[in-house]
DNA sequence: GAATGTCGTT
DNA sequence: AATGCACGACATTC
């Protein structure tokens, strides 16, 4: 039952004074993004989250997921304690959160794909896409709180408009931007588990849990070589054992680990939302160094205190962690009603009422006082956190019972022990099931709703992580697969695959490429879906059934077995995906540069498009070959098998054949037609022309929007011969166009200067004589303070080399603002007293120049003053 | 849960 | 100025 506001939470512990710095208030609005996109039907709720978590930040815990934003947020001052206000973290840092590993792999990037870069705008456009449903695309620039403040009232009036434009549930927008929120989860969850594996590492950490272990168990932690493989795996077993069981006696479970994110589906389902009362406490290393002495906390502290436990016995041990994102796909559950939700009851009352629950710290926290999470452990109220909830006596504070924490009986977090002997990586799980060397035992059933199991990642101590997910999903091509982005948009597995590119080594090791043996096996070995539903979109299997409009069976496609649908029913066979085929029509296989063979028979028809207005049977007997005169037979489709490539009718005598628009059909390469040669250059054909050259201009695809769809033309196909000579031509235009642009250019920068020179010369009258008391002012004021728009304004109107520096103070000082051209008449009205004089050295530099003329902005250049071009051209170039 | 049909968006 | 009617969500019934 976690929802939006969960993860959101902004970083309770750094809070306003640290929001200063320029980056932090970014990701802070990333984190409100987070919450607000959450629960898309509600931005109000998720808004007024955001405000209330700055409200109450100090007083309020902070719940495991609230972490996942905080992972984010300070990223970067993981491994500092001296320089706090490294906090200036943009978003983007999400997805590059450990800067050595990114160097590292940037190498692998460089070689890697062309689209690289497309996915790296996927990264941007999660951040673009969020900030923007708030409305904050452009103007999220290092601000003020107060500005803050302001922007976030725009994004709440923003989105409560977008929420009433759509009143409906789901539709393709609200999937999107589900699908962006999830990824943008998921990379807050990576950099937070990153950062917690960081913290296995610590030393401090490790000191602290160094009592548990004895010299015994360390032997049996680290076997010799001498022993048999089998041997060496047997001792690795026993100390893992000895060191589980100790870890289980003295470790006590007294936080709530971190939940699914759910989504909440109404409104007021978030009303009154508050985060349990118990939930994980800590968010700085020095939190995590304490509860490695204390030995209480969550699950999920258990597990990663575990890693480190196991770290500093000298055992390969990686910190897993199966994420838990908001769901990218609809049918995902959601966040339920509260019950009685209109009523008064808060949802922390009605936590109260259900005993799993600890509520013993509901309204009266909501006293604002500003406690740091560390601070908190001397919370007065401090003892009952660390009550022990799980066994004994607890100490109960008030007349409530002592609540069990209640949660998942599956882990989120757990830790993989390398079993050196076998090249195996083996899962640990010393808190929740008590289980290790059972992959099986860790997969929550499908109707856990609090665990999901959709992304395991396993992080290693040098930063590294790798999506072990099918090593434990039972049914990862069948249902992981479905609930993960790999199946959802486009390119979601691109985009998964660089997202963990960011945790990636730079190169593959022999351990690396035995595991991905390993999980490849697994995912072969899937057992065949018994459901039909499981076979839709599968990877491997396919159905009749499912198949797609234009896929077909290859004809000898044999059955893989078969499945009844329900318990009763016909029974289906299964197919391999591999022996499905697209189909096309005629014209789809034309637009692709291939042609049906001769007298190939359809291996489908598919039924064509019936008109909207007709309601009278389907009259619209079009051009498809149907041998039945009565019955409407659809759009005949053929397999590639069926077709060869296209191949154009020459060009002969200079002649370019065209269609019957006059163009020539240039879909692929491959249709240009032999002998004449394709210039894909937009002035090929006024090169041709001004050659009187034969050509014809290329119809490269269309351009569909909305119902109707608009060809595109681009470039020419001309006779071969005639290529280099219209070339040499449209490079000869290019170059006059490129003249041309030049010398608008030039004009417009000219007028540019032209105004600005006269704008001085205006100032020069205006404020002469005056200097004195610009001075002071210049030297008083401290160049922070906010000032009146216009007189920065008029300030800037004085650009000249000396006062750069200047600007740039007030551009920053001036934030988002806008800058729209400087109208001269701006300042003119604003110093209306003032006397004309001489300017001083104020601007000097332009003033040298003549800047003769009157006040007629209309004049064009060269009328009132003059520049020449040499100088005008320098300012270009520049 | 599964099959079926309708509808809305593109 | 010139062509892509498919697919998922939802409701209903067995």
């Amino acid at each position: 039952m976690l929802v939006a506001a969960d993860i959101a939470p902004s970083s309770p512990e750094r809070p306003l004074k640290k929001r200063k710095p320029p980056g932090a208030r970014r990701a802070e609005l990333v984190q409100g993004d987070n919450a607000g996109a959450s629960a898309p039907t509600t931005s109000r709720d998720g808004k007024e989250d955001a405000r209330a978590r700055q409200r109450d930040m100090k007083s309020q815990k902070h719940g495991q997921q609230s972490m996942v934003t905080n992972g984010n947020v300070d990223n970067h001052d993981d491994d500092d304690d001296s320089h706090d206000d490294d906090d200036t973290l943009e978003f983007e840092d999400v997805a590059l959160p450990d800067p050595t590993i990114q160097t590292m792999e940037r190498d692998t990037d460089e070689e890697e794909d062309d689209d690289d870069d497309e996915e790296q705008i996927q990264f941007e456009d999660v951040d673009l896409a969020l900030m923007n449903s708030f409305g904050l695309g452009e103007s999220a620039e290092p601000e003020e709180p107060k500005v803050l403040e302001l922007d976030l009232a725009a994004a709440q009036s923003n989105q409560r408009r977008q929420i009433a434009e759509r009143r409906k549930p789901i539709n393709k927008e609200e999937k999107d931007r589900r699908i962006v929120v999830h990824k943008t989860h998921l990379l807050c969850l990576l950099a937070h588990v990153s950062r917690r594996n960081r913290w296995c590492n610590d030393k401090t950490v490790q000191k602290n849990l160094r009592p548990l272990l004895s010299g015994k168990t360390i032997k049996y932690l680290n076997p010799s070589t001498e022993l048999t493989q089998f041997g060496r795996t047997n001792s690795l077993k026993q100390g893992l054992e000895d060191v589980m069981a100790k870890f289980k006696t003295r470790y006590k479970i007294t936080e709530r680990g971190m939940r699914r994110a759910l989504w909440a589906e109404k409104e007021e389902h978030l009303k009154n939302y508050q985060l349990p009362e118990d939930l994980e406490t800590p968010s700085e290393r020095s939190d995590f160094q304490e509860m490695a002495k204390s030995l209480e906390g969550s699950r999920d502290i258990g597990a990663q205190l575990f890693c480190a436990l196991l770290r500093s016995a000298g055992v390969e041990a990686r910190l897993v962690c199966s994420l838990q994102p908001l769901a990218c796909t609809s049918g995902a559950p959601a966040m339920g009603k509260p019950p009685k939700a209109r009523g008064k009851l808060s949802l922390e009352e009605q936590y109260a009422r259900i005993p799993k629950y600890d509520s013993s710290f509901e309204s009266p926290v909501a006293a604002p006082s500003p406690l740091s999470a560390r601070r908190r452990l001397g919370h007065p109220n401090a003892a009952a956190f660390s009550a022990p909830i799980t066994t004994g006596p607890t100490i109960s504070t008030s007349s409530l019972t002592p609540k069990k924490i209640r949660e998942s009986p599956f882990p989120i977090y757990w830790v993989e022990v390398l079993d050196e002997a076998h090249q195996k990586w083996q899962p640990v799980d010393p808190v929740v099931t008590e289980s290790f060397w059972r992959p099986q035992k860790l997969e929550p059933p499908a109707n856990d709703r609090e665990n999901c199991m959709t992304y395991v990642v396993a992080f290693e101590a040098d930063g590294t992580a790798r999506d072990v997910t099918r090593r434990y999903a039972k049914a990862y091509n069948a249902k992981t697969r479905k609930m993960r982005v790999e199946s959802v948009g486009e390119r979601g597995d691109r985009w998964w695959r660089k997202a963990l590119r960011t945790y990636s080594r730079g190169h593959e090791t022999d351990m690396d490429q035995i595991e991905s043996n390993e999980l490849n096996n697994l995912e072969a070995r899937e057992p065949m879906p018994r459901n039909v539903a499981d076979f839709k979109d599968h990877p491997v299997y396919a159905l009749e059934r499912h198949l797609r409009r234009n896929e077909v069976l290859i004809p000898g496609a044999s059955a893989a077995g078969t499945v009844g649908a329900g318990s009763t029913g016909p029974l289906e066979k299964i197919y391999r995906r591999r022996d499905v085929r697209v189909a096309r029509t005629r014209e789809k296989w034309y637009r692709m540069g291939r042609v049906i063979r001769e007298n190939q028979v359809p291996v489908k028809f598919v039924p064509k498009r019936v008109k909207r207005d007709d309601l009278f049977g389907d009259d619209d007997d079009n051009d498809n070959m149907g041998e039945h005169g009565s019955d409407v037979v659809g759009n005949p489709l053929y397999t590639i098998e069926q077709t060869e490539l296209y191949i154009a009718p020459r060009v002969v005598d200079g002649r370019v054949p065209r269609n019957r628009f006059g163009n020539l059909d240039i879909y692929v390469p491959s249709m240009v037609p032999p002998g004449g040669a394709y210039v894909a250059e937009e002035y090929g054909a006024r090169a041709a022309f001004l050659l009187r050259i034969d050509y014809a201009p290329a119809l490269t695809g269309f351009h569909f929007k909305g119902r109707q769809g608009t060809a595109v033309l681009h470039g020419v196909v001309v006779p071969a011969e005639n290529e280099e000579a219209v070339r040499a031509v449209v490079a000869g235009l290019k170059d006059e166009e490129a003249e041309f642009a030049r010398e608008m250019r030039t004009r417009e920068v000219l007028r540019a200067w032209k105004r600005m020179l006269m704008n001085l010369r205006v100032r020069q009258r205006i404020w002469a004589g005056v200097e004195d008391d610009e001075e002071k002012e210049e030297g008083a004021g401290d160049g922070d303070e906010v000032e009146a728009p216009q007189r920065k304004r008029r300030r800037r109107v004085v650009t000249t080399d000396d006062e750069d520096e200047d600007e740039d103070e007030e551009d920053e000082a001036e934030g988002g603002d806008d800058d729209d051209d400087t109208e001269g008449g701006g300042f003119v009205r604003e110093a209306p007293g003032r006397n004309g004089g001489d300017v001083e050295s104020g601007g000097q530099q332009a003033m040298e120049m003549d800047v003769g003329g009157g006040g007629d902005s209309d004049e064009e250049e060269g009328g009132g003053f003059m520049i020449d071009d040499d100088y005008a051209g320098g300012f270009i170039v520049e």
